[in-house]
DNA sequence: TCACTCTTAACGGAGAGTTTCACGCCCCGG
DNA sequence: CCGGGGCGTGAAACTCTCCGTTAAGAGTGA
């Protein structure tokens, strides 16, 4: 099971969205793109599903761009990976009538579980841990 | 993301060897695709990635079929996702130079969550209450 | 030898994921 | 009020993995 490009990119996009929270600078999706080495047009369709979910806010017309809709500390990995890709351990087969419940019990559990963990890691974190170790290289 | 049909598919067929793994009898392909309605022919592939991976054991020629190569309590539903996809939260970007260490280290993070929870799941204990929830309809 | 089973390799359709393109819309400054 | 610079949206093209099928090979017991 590979970990989608999509998600990735949508991961990183909020993450360069977080670091510059503070600082209240909306970023244009060229710059966003440019910064992480995503196709621009791409990124757009991303950035469109993460507004839907109320993780990124945009702004229109000229000095437009993004910023997060929330605090940093209030998004989380498992937020954009679902909002991304849906439940993230879903066996579709499961609703079969026939289909064994224990099986589908267990794969329930791994799912709560999954979410559990990565909502467990929000992005201030993440952007604070990033600005820590770029530091390390002025001292 | 999705649960990949192989990989519920490899599970199921685990699952139906668990059960039959007390009695000590082999189970041919058909007997395991007929019980959870999978395609035979490509059961026989996942059955060989089972085997090369020592999840399961097969015995040729008439008489012959599949078995469990260890107890089921020593098979881990991890142990099944992880012969089917690999590690099962790979960011192959995740390798560029330029990539946010701090992202790397959460995906990384993540894995091995799921790896821990998977791990903690064994058959023994699916295949006890499946046949707890069966024979319920008995009393 | 024969019947039965697993073993292995190769093929092709279907569908999702990725990328690009074109055009419409909205907001601000002049 | 109008035009440029940004976002918004949908659709086409392409790639690639998944899923399933087919067919020929090889081991085992009767």
């Amino acid at each position: 099971m590979k970990l989608s490009v999509k998600s990735d990119y949508a991961a990183r996009a909020v993450l360069s969205l977080a670091r510059n929270h503070s600082k209240g600078r909306v970023m244009k999706v060229e710059e966003l793109a440019a910064e992480n080495g995503i196709p621009a047009n791409y990124l757009v369709q991303i950035l469109i599903e993460l507004k839907s979910r109320n993780i990124v806010r945009s702004v229109r017309g000229k000095e437009g761009g993004y910023l997060l809709a929330r605090l940093p500390s209030e998004i989380t990995l498992g937020q954009v990976l679902r909002c991304i890709h849906g439940p993230i351990f879903e066996a579709d087969a499961a609703s079969e009538p026939l289909y064994p419940p224990e099986l589908r019990e267990a794969w329930k559990k791994v799912q709560e579980g999954l979410d559990a963990l990565t909502d467990s890691i929000h992005f201030e974190k993440l952007a604070e841990d990033g600005a820590a170790k770029r530091s390390m290289y002025y001292i």
